[in-house]
DNA sequence: ACCGAAAGTTAGTGTACATTCACCGGCGAT
DNA sequence: ATCGCCGGTGAATGTACACTAACTTTCGGT
């Protein structure tokens, strides 16, 4: 309906092309949903992307970037390193509201990897948050508030396989998924974990007083 | 071409499927691909199978089963259960050559998940995968070869999420995926974990003889 | 030897969807 | 005032693909 030119319908094409991929998947996606989503007609599309295919390149590329602002702005509120991680641990970017379906369509990228360039494009994508992720935990480290057992490379490591493999059966709805019959959950073992041997007992301290985050 | 007995020719199609859905992935293969490598034609599929995506749940209910018998197979030889869970943590079926492709395809599904009985189909799997590795940690446990800081359950779940990232991203090739400059690796961590306090020591003493697993 | 059921085939049908063709209208520079 | 460019549309087009109807061959039991 209302003009626009061509490098803001672009982006406006982009922004509810994520929207529709998130909800539908790529696959499920079809180009006519998305121009009528867009407030367009077919061929709109095709006068800014040479391809469906191109267009999802596109899509991911950009998500990439947002993601990672999006954590970075999420931590800054918090007080200090072992805050910041703890957020970090709770606000795993493939479960909240924002991130999630974001996430789906980044997760089933890496599940087809037909192109090379989409393949780059991920290489980028998980090499960035693994550092980000690695230097939040070497700057609790370094302030003693989290376990020198192991390097932040690896911790980082096994926290991201963490949160993706939480991210992948979450949305299943399984029955007692990621908690045990006592009510345990695996976030409250990664912060136990993560903060060293009296984790425990401030953990439980923690718990009467109702936790903030 | 040669003529099969029924139940013989659902086998021989689910094989085949298994392969072709590894390598085009589920959107990707296409009925007459399928028909035409297993050698038959197309409407032979839909007489033992109502539809595509029907076949797609024997080949999840299928793949459970498998994977459940692969492990127990290959636990078998193990001395005790301590033995068993470090083959458990070493032998994930995403990235065992046996099982990656297929395991690829069922996290696709996992990510889309348009049919409900897919969904279904894939609690099952998950289900089945999580009661199989909670039994095996606790019997390491009652033997007090493992940690009883954490349930079984809790246990279990850790594990799948850790291998569930790690296959995701591990096929990606980021340099450095999943171990530190000093040559540690997010499978040793784990083992650590389990295995207790002690474990670093116990490592430390298996490293020099050269561990057979 | 025959017949009925089981296994298989040929040749569609219908449709969903990416992609394109041919045309339209308004706005800004001349 | 007008004309060409650019953002836009309506209506195909083609094709890939799941699924089916109707017919044929083979096999095993009597």
């Amino acid at each position: 309906m209302t003009r626009l030119p061509a490098a803001k319908r672009r982006e406006q094409l982009l922004d509810t092309a994520v929207l529709l991929f998130a909800e539908r998947g790529y696959g499920g996606a079809t180009t006519a949903e998305l121009a009528r989503a867009a407030g367009v007609t077919e061929p709109i599309i095709y006068r800014h992307f040479k391809s469906k295919r191109d267009l999802f390149i596109a899509v991911i590329d950009r998500t990439g970037d947002l993601t990672i602002r999006q954590w970075d702005q999420h931590l800054q509120s918090a007080r200090d390193p072992a805050q910041r991680l703890k957020r970090l641990i709770g606000a795993n970017p493939m479960v909240t509201d924002k991130g999630h379906g974001i996430y789906r369509v980044i997760v089933q990228a890496m599940m087809e990897i037909k192109e090379p360039k989409i393949l780059e494009a991920l290489q980028r994508h998980v090499k960035a948050i693994h550092e980000f992720v690695t230097a939040e935990v070497k700057r609790a480290q370094d302030l003693g508030q989290v376990s020198r057992a192991y390097s932040p490379e690896i911790t980082a490591w096994m926290l991201l396989h963490l949160g993706l493999g939480y991210g992948v059966l979450g949305p299943l709805g399984i029955e007692n998924h990621a908690h045990d019959s006592k009510g345990m959950r695996v976030r409250n073992v990664i912060e136990q974990l993560m903060l060293g041997e009296r984790a425990r007992q401030i953990q439980d301290e923690l718990a009467s007083k109702q936790d903030q985050d």
